[in-house]
RNA sequence: CGGGGAGUGGCGCAGCCUGGUAGCGCAUCUGGUUUGGGACCAGAGGGUCGCAGGUUCGAAUCCUGUCUCCCCGACCA
């Protein structure tokens, strides 16, 4: 993409009314601009950074098994009446009522549509099991919105329903959805730890949070310094339930949890291996059995012929979070600081002098090189200072930095530099195109 | 929802106390000089001061109401 082509609106100096870093950066690069309280504006750059969230989560639920509807944002209060959660769940719901005076809703989670969707779909026990998810808009209405897209009213969100016959079945495919989210949370360069964590409003018996430290995170978090190491999952196989079971049981066996349910006893018997910390809630998993099928009169029929209530999970990932929870994990005093999975673009090019033409003949061809290599790679094409091109790249914090000069173009190479790196690789164009070619 | 703060060109702010017809920096546009880490000179455009009412000869400024946004707390992906 050539800069001067594209709809990119820096900002220089930060909005007064910006209080966290990400906040901050989010707006002065030009991901978000605000439109009312907690809803937000994605911008061109800020949108590629949330599909490739999205993307990345979506592999994952595919991969553990899930699959993909699209649920509508706007839902009927009847729905809410069978579950009793209409009346249950207070001012955070937005309702709205249509021409005809009937009662709606911005649904701020789907359980109940899940459910009766599933319910209209299965009959039998050997429907089972399944897991719907979707990534779709929700809305709560937050008494106090803050923090920008940590903290939003509108949020973008992935919320996954796992249905089951019996309790084996449940625990597995909570044991799945957990499983994918360290794997999703890993590739998108976070370390998230699952904590034992209330149900709130959702219900149930069995939670855990997934929770990225960060100073400004808004949850007080304990965990055992075990947890600090990367946990490798790569060799685990989510088919096979007791190596599943025993891999999640071990990790578990590190105390971690959220103040709400924090543990005395544990704690001392760890004792200073506990660490304190503030963190951001990026994922929530669930199980909550029989609540809403139950409420809602759902069975299917069992093998004895005999109706069966099934289980239920439901599992969210704050995809529209994950943004600012990134940048706040990683950022400097000059700008964001992506991770290469989830940067909008991998490689910013940067042309020093637009107005020489033997410079500008270089850029352009390396820029149509890397493009036809399938390199994303933003290209300033602008005539302006290179000071200004420099500032603006590591404001948007595009993991690598490809910079082509006069005095470059006249000894044949040019300059590499990885965001945050202190130095730049002076080398061939030839190598530079074969270093950001080669990027796993 | 309780407590606090703020709305003035795109962004950051001053002016308000003590009423006299709006200013600074950045950004933008034009011309010129420049160009290897946020250039310089000259010129220009852009604001009915959140909104409504009131006081006054006169309101960004004083009074009343209202809307919006931010912060702290209680609540939440």
């Amino acid at each position: 993409m050539r800069l001067s082509r594209y709809f990119l609106p820096l900002l220089k100096e930060t909005p007064g009314d910006a209080q966290v870093v990400s906040h901050q950066l989010m707006l002065r690069a030009g991901l978000i601009r605000q439109t009312a309280a907690g809803i937000y504006a994605w911008l061109p750059l800020g949108h590629r950074v949330l599909r490739k969230i999205e993307q990345i989560v979506r592999e994952e639920q595919d991969r553990a098994g899930a699959v993909e509807v699209l649920m509508p944002t706007i839902q009927s209060a009847e729905l809410w009446k069978l579950s009793g959660r209409y009346d249950a769940y207070g001012p955070e719901m937005l309702r709205i009522t249509d021409r005809h005076d009937r009662e709606m809703l911005f649904s701020p989670t789907a359980e109940e549509l899940f459910t009766t969707i599933f319910a209209n779909g299965a009959r039998s026990y050997r429907d089972l099991p399944v897991n719907l998810y979707q990534i779709q808009w929700k809305f709560r209405d937050e008494v106090r919105p803050r923090f920008g897209v940590l903290r939003g009213r509108e949020f973008l969100m992935k919320d996954a329903y796992s249905f089951d016959a019996d309790m084996a079945g449940a625990t597995h495919s909570y044991n799945r959805m957990f499983l994918a989210y360290m794997r999703t949370f890993a590739r998108m360069g976070l370390h998230a730890i699952p904590m034992r964590a209330d149900t709130g409003p959702i219900g149930g018996d069995l939670s855990h949070e997934f929770i990225v430290l960060a100073p400004t995170g808004e949850s007080d978090v304990f965990y055992h310094r075990n947890w600090e190491a990367g946990h490798d999952t790569a060799h685990i196989d989510a088919d096979d339930a007791e190596a599943l079971a025993a891999f999640i049981d071990g990790l578990n066996a590190d105390y971690a949890a959220t103040d709400e349910k924090r543990d005395a006893a544990a704690e001392a018997a760890a004792g200073d291996a506990i660490k304190q910390s503030r963190g951001i809630e990026v994922g929530q998993v669930f199980h909550f059995g029989d609540k809403y099928t139950k409420a809602m009169g759902i069975t299917v029929q069992g093998a004895d012929g005999a109706a069966i209530t099934p289980l239920m999970g439901s599992y969210g990932i704050g995809v529209s979070r994950l943004v600012g929870a990134i940048i706040e994990a990683g950022h400097d005093k000059d700008g964001i600081i992506w991770p290469e999975a989830v940067a909008p673009f991998r490689v910013g090019l940067i042309n020093l002098r637009a107005d020489d033409v033997a410079c500008t003949v270089a850029a352009d061809a390396l820029y149509a090189r890397l493009e036809a290599a399938g390199v994303e790679v933003l290209y300033d094409d602008r005539d302006e200072r290179g000071g200004a091109k420099f500032a603006a790249m590591d404001l948007i914090g595009l993991p690598w930095q490809l910079v082509i000069g006069p005095k470059g173009v006249a000894a044949g190479t040019v300059e590499l530099k990885r965001r945050g790196a202190a130095t730049r690789d002076e080398m061939s164009i030839d190598a530079a195109f074969e270093r950001l070619t080669n990027i796993s």
